[in-house]
RNA sequence: GGAGGGAUGGCAGAGCGGCCGAAUGCGAGGCUCUUGAAAAGCCUUGGGAGCGCAAGCUCCCCGUGGGUUCAAAUCCCACUCCCUCCGCCA
């Protein structure tokens, strides 16, 4: 969440800074009028309480004196006054409470940095790489499901079969690939990355942390009778790891990675993208996260986007860097990064990674904080994030890309060692 | 799933319902002494909220949330987590 203090500081600036993110004013103004109230209540709590305890102390004393009708007209005193502070302590939690919530529900302030704009149409784009649309042949320009279903790795109607549609099902090679790609990614970051292998059934309070609650819960699975959530990526988890502790500077930036198999309902998308692997509500990616300092934020922000976009280049296919515009910036985000992999058999460019940075909104949030090394405040860590490798739409446009005039695929030689020293698909395998 | 035990500051570990935000030890930081180091001695050492230009003042936090009481780290209840034993299992 933002940090209250900017509601007070400068609400003007707070209000028109959101409102590049579509948040009404009328939104911002609640929060500070709740603010201010909370205050006002929590002063007056606290100077209720404090003539309490005083009384409270005096009661003691007058006993141990043996003044007992002292003690008990201080006692009786100290009773109205607590009867008093027991009303104001439900009206400023009451108010507290409504303040948290309205305060969870206002989104991260967009980096000025990041551009204008309302909508995705307004996005971006910063490089497109390896791109050129003539060098594709009539037989690379097959979607993806039904390469699959000719070569038998991709089985959705089984898939659908055992969960509902959007639970893609893997078979044979397809099912390897799926997992190779997982594991080159996690191979290519492992030299500055810690991995982790995360639970990926988590609390409500973790779900809170990064942002998906309480605005987003119809978008993620929940299960009910053990009140955990499926995550929708290992991002959550990450997070969350650290939560509640204070680590030492020299720890930043604090780099972790982690495989893990992601959820969605894609609530929202119904009709969307549903053909083949384009929008699916279980998939396997590689997440690369860091926490780091205030300072190290935009180094680290570009580091990442750099690895995110190394997996995708040695893998060989073309993509772009798209920059996300403040009105199109998910609710944590300050500033973000789409990769999109181009998909020639179904022409599209699909996003494969989102390489974003929350300043301290979700730390803020998770409560994960830092002492300096030179003394001082402890302070809010930043946080740092993207996908390393997502697999179904990398898998989908690496089989579209390799795809032989024959109907095989011929995948890159960087997969080798992780299919079983053979790249190749072809019918019957 | 059943039966017990536990949760206190960076760590370890005390804590008759009032004098406890908390003894003591260790660790860490600063200073004194020393050519330097060690040793010794002295001092400091949690987080958060509010008011204030500041010095400072007030309040909250002893796993979390409720309750009892004039007063709760201390008593009661619920929950969470950890440990031990039994059962079950990969």
């Amino acid at each position: 969440m933002i940090d209250v203090r900017l509601l007070r500081a400068d609400l003007e600036a707070t209000k028109a800074a959101l409102a590049r993110k579509k948040v009404s004013p009328d939104e911002v103004e609640r929060a500070a009028h709740l603010d201010a109230r909370r205050r006002q209540l929590t002063a007056q709590a606290d100077q209720l309480r404090a003539r309490v305890k005083a009384l409270s102390r005096q009661v003691g004393e007058a006993r141990r004196a043996g003044e007992d009708a002292t003690a008990e007209a201080l006692s009786e005193e100290s009773k109205r006054a607590g009867a008093e502070l027991a009303t104001l302590e439900q009206e400023a939690g009451a108010v507290e409470a409504q303040l948290r919530d309205a305060l969870l529900r206002l989104p991260n302030l967009p980096a000025e940095e990041a551009p204008d704009g309302g909508s995705e149409e307004d996005n971006v784009v910063v490089r497109t790489v390896g791109y050129d649309p003539g060098r594709y042949g009539p037989h690379q320009r097959v979607p993806h499901w039904d390469i699959g279903a000719q070569l038998r790795i991709l089985d959705l109607e089984r898939g659908a079969k055992i969960a509902g549609s959007m639970f893609p099902l893997f078979r044979a090679q397809g099912a390897t690939l799926a997992r190779a790609l997982c594991q080159l990614a996690l191979d290519r970051n492992a030299d500055a990355y810690t991995e982790v292998r995360p639970p990926t059934l988590v609390r409500s309070s973790v779900l809170e942390a990064t942002g998906q609650l309480p605005k987003f819960a119809d978008d993620a699975y929940h299960i009910e009778r053990d009140d955990l959530w499926a995550i929708p990526t290992a991002e959550v988890p990450l997070t969350s790891m650290r939560a509640g502790e204070i680590l030492a500077e020299e720890e930043l930036p604090l780099r972790l990675m982690a495989y893990s198999p992601c959820y969605r309902r894609e609530a929202g998308a119904a009709g969307r993208d549903t053909r083949g692997l384009l929008r699916v509500h279980e998939f396997d990616k590689v997440e690369i996260l860091a926490l780091c300092t205030r300072a190290q934020a935009t180094s680290v922000h570009q580091e990442i986007l750099g690895r995110a976009e190394a997996v995708i280049a040695e893998l060989g296919l073309a993509y772009r860097v798209v920059e996300i515009c403040a009105g199109d910036l998910g609710q944590s985000h300050a500033r973000s990064f789409d990769i999109e992999v181009y998909s020639p058999g179904c022409d599209m460019w699909l996003e494969v990674s989102s390489v974003s940075w929350f300043s301290d909104y979700q730390a803020r949030r998770a409560s994960l904080r830092y002492r300096p090394t030179e003394g001082g405040a402890v302070r809010f860590c930043d946080t740092l994030n993207g996908s390393a490798l997502a697999v179904p739409r990398v898998w989908a446009a690496l089989v579209e890309t390799y795809r032989q005039p024959d109907g095989s695929v011929a995948l890159p030689e960087c997969l080798g060692p992780y299919m079983r020293g053979n790249p190749s698909i072809r019918s019957g395998s």
